[in-house]
DNA sequence: TGCCCAGATCTGTGATCACAGTTATCGTGC
DNA sequence: GCACGATAACTGTGATCACAGATCTGGGCA
């Protein structure tokens, strides 16, 4: 049941939203996607729907789909959200120990500290690795529905974040995503809740203020 | 733009859930559903996709719509999901104090005080008092996209908690729910985040506390 | 050369049909 | 009377057409 096409088109809508390769504004005309997809408009449909209804996707008043543009005001609103709710979260992940979790939490941080460390860092690598480990350990909370509501920021805030990290702007090699990454992962080793949830959110804070001082986001 | 047919049919199902007039397990049939909304399949389909993605319906392998059956550890996960989520709406509107809205909050807290102390209560009026009190105070904290989550999180747990107070078990006349409301209100208008937090988590406590008492949600 | 208005083309929405798979029902055989 | 099997009705999914409204394009006028 989980292979209709409409399921496989929304996997690839998304993969191509969280990675910061569809950036805000950008339209999503349902006949040439589906003609690119080649499946009917149906499927097309489906899938625009259910990431409408996730406010991953707009449809304009004149039409259009699209993918919604970030005010800074918005951006600003999803960052103290997801402070709030992956904190909330990482909190739970320390409590829980993520015991068969642990080895890949250290995997996937090490993919990303060793995509930092490199002179070309291969950004695609470095962004995939980046949301393997935090979705890690957003599971390892044990609360599925949880990692939901997580995805479902994600899906709004990477378009900002992940089009900044393709643009080739340097953060990845500044190291400071990579400290924190560090210490989120000694706190939840060593059980400390309330230590990881600060790791975390000093890593959100870190990439949203990043954003934030580039001044690319409309202010009204 | 909002005023189309699959729109429409929309708002009807998510009342429909919220309100607990659908219950877990029922059936929804996108021809029959149709017919008797005096739409064609078509904006059915797509009311009941975004309801499937927000996961406050579910299709089950063998082809049919149906509200999702709910375990007890789902309940639980949903619980403690909502007491971070929501706790975390509460502190922030405490924070805002919630200036225009203060009117509202004390409008809806009196209509649901009034079902409650009536010998024959409309559990319909108490229903829709109860939602608007909780959304008021979560809109005063000035986060749409955090609104929307939490309205994922009712869509969801609606069904369960609605339908067992519709079934006349006496929760409404046992108070505990508006002495928490007045709590609540309290440490809103004198800006105190963490009392306001607190308040609502016990009203969450105390309605999941109830209901798991029941012992009507199956535990595998 | 610059502006504006019509027609062509594109947009999402709604309706309808075909199809494969499931479920229910009813008749048949024991 | 009961179990079983075929068939009919129903399920969601995919495809396609019609339609109203927005957008783009190109030609004609000033």
């Amino acid at each position: 049941m989980n292979d209709t096409l409409g399921t496989q088109v929304l996997a690839h809508l998304r993969t191509q939203l969280i990675t910061g390769l569809l950036a805000p504004g950008d339209k999503l005309p349902l006949r040439p996607l589906a003609l690119q997809l080649g499946v009917s408009m149906q499927p097309v449909r489906d899938a625009v729907s259910r990431l409408v209804a996730e406010r991953a996707l707009e449809v304009t008043p004149k039409r259009s789909v699209q993918v919604p543009l970030m005010r800074l005001a918005q951006f600003k609103e999803l960052t103290t959200i997801r402070l709030g709710v992956e904190g909330f979260a990482a909190e739970h992940a320390a409590g829980h120990r993520g015991g068969a979790e642990r080895a890949a939490l250290r995997r996937h941080e090490a993919a990303f500290r060793r995509q930092s460390q490199r002179a070309a860092p291969d950004v695609d690598a470095a962004i995939v690795a980046n949301a393997n480990l935090h979705f890690a350990i957003y599971r390892a909370a044990g609360m599925p529905a949880l990692v939901g509501i997580i995805e479902g920021l994600w899906l709004r805030i990477g378009p900002v974040l992940n089009l900044d990290m393709r643009g080739g702007t340097g953060r990845l090699a500044s190291g400071v995503a990579m400290d924190c990454h560090a210490d989120l992962l000694a706190a939840i080793e060593r059980g400390d809740a309330a230590g990881a949830r600060d790791a975390l959110l000093e890593d959100i804070r870190n990439t949203a203020d990043f954003i934030e001082a580039r001044g690319v986001l409309p202010t009204d």
